[in-house]
DNA sequence: CTTTATTTTTAGATTTGTCTAAATTTGAAT
DNA sequence: ATTCAAATTTAGACAAATCTAAAAATAAAG
């Protein structure tokens, strides 16, 4: 009901670590380790964002996220991961230098230059990492099936969707012939880069990055292949 | 010689104050009004920023900048003025509201960033408030002529060029005639709204804004027609 | 059920940037 | 030259975020 008060990018920083590691709570070496601190800051800080209402905390026993503070940590990996994209997409970074940049340029408080830059980057729901991003209401994309790096070997499936809409991916996907409805089967995941070689029904093989198999959604079957 | 030492977002901000008033030395409570805060806070940091060489500060007597507090300002006013061209054309922003965005976005330290910022956006020469980018150099975008817009009613001027390359700069002044060796006589600055009217030698009138204004470069000549 | 090791918390100090209130310097006016 | 007002600096305090070192609680081992 009340507005959400501005946190600094301190606290936002302890919020998006008790996010991404407790399931559901989180010790305070372990998240000292995090936020490159020590564990009396740490429970300084926690202490401080239990007074705000964002996280649990009983004493000796750990943190945890409140519903409130949910919602405030998908908004501080929205702006994150909204960055990353821009830096990706707009600047030609690579994927693997986004990340510390996004990491200032997700606390410039500003809920209209989030919404702008989310319409310039058309919606992205992933980032240059395949990470979802959530959205301006604080839902998260749920895939309606399952992303393709997550499914394992020998398993049968039915193509379902592209969790982005870019350009860049459809005209891909389709030329590659990762058209929805279409059958696979996962045959290989190589251990060195996770790139996912597939093969259809007349036993044709393609290969897909595993950035590209994460935005890919499928719907596994019951039926596999023997394993071997 | 040695690496410019990194700058806090506050020391940056004092930086660019002074830079802004010292022609060439600023006393402490104009200098403490420019940033919003109080004379005593504002004479703790003049004298950090005299430790660290980028102002020359005698007590009781005010504060410029050095040498090399100028090559750190221009810096600093070039990455705020880029992150507006940024906010004003990619996202749409009015140019009234880019300013205090800029101010955020600019401590984002990342020279590469910058750079590719820059390339991102044309390498421009001016902001949507018609104010020089110096370049990464740290020189400034001197014009090969005069600003239109710092032209004085009844002057008669031959275009030089324009300040900026953008497109639609060029589309649009190429459409009303302003291009380089035509006449022009100013005859007008509304008021309201800084508008100039100019008059070709056949007697066309043709109206201006004052942000057009500010990227037509121009060689005013020794002839001046009769001022009413 | 003690002892020990690990984790967590407290206590006290530090840095950055700020403030208020008091003291000092400068410059202007009589 | 003395007085007075304005500008500037110092002194002391505070909040945010951190650290080290010591104390307390928990968990593990015997």
């Amino acid at each position: 009901m009340n507005a959400p008060a501005l946190l600094t990018s301190t606290e936002e920083n302890y919020l998006k670590a008790v996010f991404a590691l407790a399931q559901p709570r989180i010790g305070t070496n372990a998240l000292a380790d995090r936020v490159q601190t020590k564990a009396s800051s740490a429970t300084d800080m926690i202490q401080r964002l239990a007074e705000k209402g964002l996280v649990e905390y009983e004493r000796y026993r750990g943190v945890g996220l409140t519903p409130s503070g949910r919602v405030a940590a998908a908004a501080v990996i929205r702006r994150h991961r909204l960055w990353e994209v821009f830096l990706a997409e707009k600047l030609g970074f690579g994927w693997h230098e986004v990340h510390d940049l996004a990491e200032e340029l997700e606390h410039v408080q500003s809920p209209e230059l989030i919404r702008r830059l989310d319409a310039f980057l058309d919606t992205p729901s992933y980032d240059p990492h395949g990470d979802p991003i959530p959205r301006a209401d604080g839902t998260w994309p749920t895939a309606a099936g399952v992303r393709l790096d997550q499914v394992p070997v020998g398993q049968n499936f039915a193509v379902a969707g592209a969790a982005d809409q870019t350009d860049e991916l459809l005209d891909y996907l389709h030329r590659v012939g990762i058209v929805p409805g279409t059958e696979w089967t996962l045959v290989e995941i190589l251990p060195f880069d996770g790139t996912r070689t597939v093969r259809d029904s007349r036993g044709r093989n393609l290969d897909l990055s595993s950035l590209a198999a994460r935005h890919v959604l499928v719907q596994p079957h019951e039926t596999q292949t023997p394993n071997a």
